[in-house]
DNA sequence: AGTTATTATTATCATTTGCAAGTAATTCCG
DNA sequence: CGGAATTACTTGCAAATGATAATAATAACT
């Protein structure tokens, strides 16, 4: 007999029903302006560090590497980012933001802000800092098992 | 000019990647049982509290309507879960688990808490406490600004 | 009771997704 | 050097998804 798992205090469903909501609720205030939950975070992606690979993109957004593919072509047609070859590898690409896309950002960042700090709401600074740090533990734990596993 | 946002400490990124990266390694280990993630989390949450309505489910589950609904029939279909027409509500559907449902979950869900301790390791008990119970709070959080707008 | 409103579920259709196979560039190694 | 293996990305195709419209049952109101 199996016992059985207590949602509410089961680690993926609190992630998963967490961010899920988080998502939902940005994705609705900035699709007026043509903007979907996957594109945001290639822009954000960028934003953060222009010159990016895809793999490294895929890596980095959750978004399956054929899927993101198709993804910045579109964007691309979008003229919200430019997709060139690498000098240094004529396999990779180098994908950046156009100003146009760095302006689609600047637009949907102020509303990723207001909802990360209404999802803090209530938690002193120095839970923030914790909450945060716990969550890129949990990551790396995962990522250093999924490392292990794949050297096998 | 707008701030950038950073993102190893932009929470809204923490949970995206965290839950997703969880949710690939066990869907990975489960795919061979005959189990997808969404067909997991419909199982997890009848185990959970039996007699499930389906718009409930849908909530709980984060998984659209429209797609849930198709997946329940696929699953009845596959003898995991009973699909009635409930009592006291004669719009609402009662969902609830066969057998050969409940088996499944059991033999998913050691899975699940294999990898629920392998994404904790490193923190102590208390610390563990507080990162779900600030997940829980995220989640209120974002809850009850949700409900909030549909008021208005 | 009859009409309208509300809630729950399903069907349809266009789009998105992810797996698997394919192509091209680069690196490895004899 | 040169062919095999690896890496980086793309594409074809079947399946999954989500928005929207339709249907059904119940509740609320007059």
């Amino acid at each position: 007999m199996v016992r059985r798992i207590e949602l509410s205090d089961f680690l993926p469903y609190l992630l998963n029903r967490a961010g899920m909501r988080i998502g939902a609720m940005f994705s609705r205030d900035v699709a007026p302006y043509g903007v979907t939950l996957p594109m945001w975070r290639v822009l954000l992606e960028l934003w953060h560090k222009d010159d990016h690979r895809l793999g490294e993109l895929a890596e980095r957004t959750s978004i399956d590497l054929s899927t993101l593919s198709r993804l910045v072509v579109a964007m691309q047609r979008k003229r919200l980012i430019v997709r060139r070859r690498s000098g240094e590898d004529g396999r990779a690409l180098s994908l950046t933001l156009t100003p146009k896309g760095l302006k689609l950002v600047e637009t949907a960042a102020p509303y990723a802000i207001y909802y990360e700090k209404l999802a803090m709401k209530g938690l002193s600074r120095a839970e923030v800092a914790e909450l945060k740090r716990m969550l890129r533990k949990v990551f790396g734990n995962l990522e250093r098992a999924a490392a292990q596993k794949a050297e096998n």
